[in-house]
RNA sequence: GGCGACGUAGCUCAGUGGGAGAGCGGUAGUCUUACACACUACUGGUCAAUGGUUCAAAUCCGUUCGUCGUCACCA
């Protein structure tokens, strides 16, 4: 059947297909999981964004990279399922709504709790609906039936699942202790979730008076407020300055309490003055003190930062700062306070709102976590899970192996609320999987639930198998779990990774993925984190927007090599475009020329030289992917992609199929055309997961598919194919083409002058035999006039210019091309005039008033037109002894 | 302070025992039957410094300098 040319635009423009083709697919239901039993499964899970967040650099990233593997799974037959989803972020999320409501002049108390987390649901169906379109944009082929949010209904009775579970086995526990508290948030933090930064600050020395009137010490403060918790004053029990004074009593200044001095090995003798007061219920370090010494907690702060009813009634409901200032000044002015100098500490702040945390003496539940960490060090042990790059593990070992306690209340209202009841009646506490209506203890109805809610990670943590339907055993669960790879930034390695394989470990036995993949976080030029603050970041959607989608993903996945952060700015994105462009030039150049062409069974006809190497180099590109695909380095599937279809296939393959293209013989342009759309076919499949869109575009307008780009089948490598003979054949070819290429370059030998070339192979095998038999071919990539092929080493070359490569010498006739004679005199004018100029140059250099007092730029320029002027006369000399040659 | 990474072409970075590479940039030329988002060629680097192991080191080891990350911290 004869077909008709088909015309594509001009230029690749993604706007054109990109919506459109995602839209197919996603209607076509190509995102879901086969089902297929016989075959093998692989699944993945998202790493759920924020629900009010907004896509950022790193989002498009690890979802670029999963959508590249799942991509290809699905290519190779597999059953893949991508399961994505949203987190409700709790502070993150309340943060915003508060936000909102601070606009209105409303506070969240104001409206209570039921209403506010009204407002947030409405905020978050509408943030969601904003990502989730998002992600569709940068091309995400999840499967979007399967997609969760942590706090539907499934999750959330896989979060109270875990909780009850959790505290059924002992590993859950409620107390009073000392815990990260953000004063803005209002809430207690995970010991992960403080950020330490070092800020400038203050150290004083303030004197203590001994009670008996003999005298008095002097201890070290950062933070002179809290003295009004001190329950005493520790020193070494090895310095030997100090030894006498323990057991003895001070007064606290500005307070009419007495404290003990006691002994505790702790203090280093040779930091400050080798006396720390002791606060427990403010500084971990003294409350661990406090517990060895029996000593009482007194904490001095309301739980939105300003001092408590604890202090002298002067400094109450002051703000710690505020109030430090106060307390500075009294001291100064009944001279307690003898000496105050610059220094640097590390504070902690929120890692939410930047807020400065206090260590706060509350009432808190925690996770037993050393249990779990071995587990989860086992199952890395036991090679259950595999971390890419390696360098990851000793991070992973080394949390684990010191982990503390996790503090999973937080006192907000968005979220999993504890599912804890407790009798008004009798006092008793129920952990109930269902909400009970009365108390299991008394009967009575009088009950309330615990307040607080969990962290959000406390769902997170669940989210490979929740996300499944656990605890139910459904299918999917069954089916699908555990999954094969988890790909995301390093930064949630603790938050989230480690916690996940716990959680796995914990409730189901057994690692939640088999590979981790830790990629680099996106950076700007400067190396700096993109972040709101800076303006530095990158919206993808704008990428998407003046890129392409496609465009995005290659120049990601290029660039995404182990362990290495990735610098970006937009321009770099200019690469994938490029590279979308050559495809897309590359399949409009074939599609134009089918005019009246019929298409024959590639797989019947009889290859010839160059049809058998670009099959190699196709099958080849085809195991570079695998390996590279299979081993996390996407840079080098990608560039593998990239070198085969613009190297291989464009520069060499079609470039040399345009004889037989443009023959009169439509027999001859038929086989071409065969073979070419075959290849061109074939590459879109291997490309498919690297710029899927543009592919699949292209491949729905080919006159020899029948199916979708992708749902085709990857083009594996396949060992049966081995052409290794035509690669050295066509390698040489190469060489010869190179080899004269330069000569007409280094003479700047202009395309219109063809020139006579001889062509002597070392060796008179398979590849001179080819050459000989392919001489227009030669000719037309060597801009030839005329070519002979020299095997038998008897051309007259006396008169050429040589040159030699690898297994082959070229002798170009330089003389028929370029006038000599004219060249050597121009050549001649050149080099006088540039020594004349470079002379002058010099005189100026050598001159050391110049040197010593002219303008550093001036000097900087000079320097540099000497430099020009120097290579321009060795370019020229050598030219010219070129040309003199002969 | 512990642990770790990095330092390769003007820029961004690959490369892990035997050839110093890519993309972008620069220079020169080319509208050579799709692609100027192209083609061709060229340019450019004591692979941070130093000592060692080796027949052979950008690559392995030691030390130094510089940059960064991370964990833990002294009040």
């Amino acid at each position: 059947m004869k077909l008709k040319a088909i015309n594509l635009e001009k230029a690749y423009n993604p706007k054109d297909f990109e919506d459109r083709i995602y839209g197919q697919w996603k209607e076509s239901g190509s995102f879901r999981p086969s089902g297929d039993k016989g075959a093998a499964k692989y699944s993945v899970v998202m790493p759920p964004p924020n629900v009010t967040g907004i896509l950022h650099m790193g989002h498009a990233l690890n979802n670029s990279l999963p959508d590249v593997l799942i991509r290809y799974h699905r290519m190779l037959g597999h059953d893949t399922l991508w399961v994505p989803g949203t987190d409700h972020a709790g502070i993150a999320t309340q943060n915003v709504v508060e936000r909102f409501l601070l606009k209105e002049g409303l506070t969240r108390q104001q409206i209570g709790r039921e209403a506010f987390l009204k407002r947030t649901w409405e905020v978050k169906e509408r943030h969601h609906d904003i990502i989730a379109s998002q992600l569709e944009k940068i091309g995400s082929s999840c499967d979007w039936d399967h997609e969760r949010f942590t706090m539907d209904e499934g999750l959330s009775r896989a979060v109270r699942e875990a909780f009850v579970t959790l505290y059924e086995r002992g590993l859950i526990y409620k107390g009073n202790y000392l815990v990260n508290y953000c004063p803005k948030c209002g809430t207690a933090l995970a010991d992960d979730e403080v950020e330490y930064q070092e800020i400038p600050g203050k150290l004083y020395e303030v004197r203590y008076p001994y009670s008996d009137g003999s005298g008095f010490i002097t201890v070290a403060t950062t933070r002179p407020e809290t003295m009004f918790g001190d329950v005493a004053v520790a020193v070494n029990p090895e310095d030997e300055r100090y030894k006498s004074v323990v057991g003895k009593t001070l007064d606290l200044p500005l307070t009419d309490r007495k404290i003990p001095i006691i002994a505790d090995g702790f203090v280093d003798i040779a930091f400050g003055t080798g006396m720390v007061k002791i606060t427990p219920a403010h500084d971990p370090n003294d409350w661990q003190c406090g517990k060895r010494h029996n000593l009482p907690q007194i904490n001095i702060l309301n739980p939105d930062g300003t001092l408590n009813d604890n202090c002298p009634e002067k400094y109450r409901n002051l703000p710690a700062l505020v109030a430090r200032e106060a307390v500075v000044a009294d001291l100064l002015a009944q001279g307690y306070l003898i000496g105050e100098k610059e220094h640097n500490h590390e504070v902690g702040h929120c890692y939410r709102c930047h807020t400065v945390i206090e260590p706060y003496l509350s009432e808190q539940w925690f996770v037993k976590m050393d249990g779990m960490a071995r587990k989860a060090l086992d199952a890395w042990k036991n090679k259950e899970v595999n971390f890419y790059p390696k360098k990851w593990e000793n991070t992973y070992v080394h949390w684990l192996e010191n982990i503390k306690d996790w503090c999973i209340s937080r006192q907000l209202w968005w979220g999993h609320r504890i599912p804890v009841w407790y009798c008004d009646k009798c006092g008793k506490m129920m952990v109930k999987r269902e909400d009970p209506t009365v108390c299991d203890c008394c009967g009575s109805d009088r009950i309330h639930q615990e307040t607080d809610v969990l962290d959000t990670w406390f769902s997170s943590w669940l989210w490979p198998f929740s996300t499944l339907g656990w605890p139910d055993k459904t299918p999917d669960f069954d089916r699908y779990f555990p999954t094969d790879c988890l790909i995301t930034g390093y930064d949630i390695l603790f938050f989230w990774v480690s916690r996940m394989i716990m959680a796995s470990e914990e409730f189901l036995g057994k690692s939640p993925f088999k590979d981790v993949f830790l990629t680099g976080l996106v950076r700007d030029k400067l190396g700096r984190k993109m972040s709101k603050s800076l303006g530095n970041g990158i919206d993808p959607l704008e990428v998407v927007d003046r890129y392409g989608a496609d465009a995005m993903k290659f120049t990601l996945a290029h660039g995404c090599t182990q362990g290495q952060d990735m610098k970006i700015d937009m321009d770099s994105f200019k690469m994938g475009s490029k590279f979308c462009n050559k495809i897309w030039n590359a399949a409009r150049y074939l599609l134009m020329n089918l005019e009246d062409v019929t298409l024959g069974d590639p797989d019947s006809l009889e290859l010839g030289v160059l049809d058998k190497w670009i099959y190699n180099r196709l099958n080849q590109a085809a195991a570079k992917v695998a390996e590279g695909l299979d081993s996390y380095k996407f840079n080098e599937a990608a560039q593998a992609v990239y070198e085969f279809f613009w190297n291989d296939f464009c520069d060499w393959y079609v470039e040399s199929s345009k004889k037989d293209l443009y023959s009169t013989d439509q027999a001859v342009k038929d086989r071409a055309m065969t073979i070419l759309l075959d290849v061109l076919k074939k590459s879109l499949s291997l490309m498919h997961p690297f710029v899927p869109l543009v592919t699949e575009e292209i491949y729905s307008k080919l006159p020899n598919t029948d199916t979708s780009c992708i749902n085709s089948r990857f083009p594996s490598f396949n060992p049966k194919i081995d052409y290794s003979d035509e690669e050295k054949t066509v390698g040489m070819m190469q060489e010869a083409v190179r080899l004269v290429r330069n000569v007409r370059s280094d003479l700047q030998i202009p395309l219109e002058r063809k020139i006579h070339v001889v062509v002597r192979p070392d060796e008179d095998n398979a590849a001179s035999a080819f050459m000989a038999a392919n001489k227009d071919l030669l000719s037309s990539f060597m801009t030839a006039g005329e070519l002979v092929i020299d095997t038998a080493k008897k051309a007259d070359i006396s008169e050429a210019l040589p040159a030699a490569g690898l297994g082959i010498s070229v002798y170009v006739f330089v003389r028929e091309a370029v006038d000599i004679e004219a060249e050597i005199a121009k050549l001649r004018d050149e080099i006088e005039k540039n020594r004349k100029s470079l002379a002058q140059t010099m005189q100026k250099l050598s001159n050391e008033n110049f040197i010593n007092h002219a303008k550093p730029e001036a000097v900087e320029k000079e320097q540099q037109k000497r430099a020009e002027f120097e290579e321009k006369i060795a370019k020229a000399e050598h030219h010219l002894n070129l040309l003199q040659s002969f």
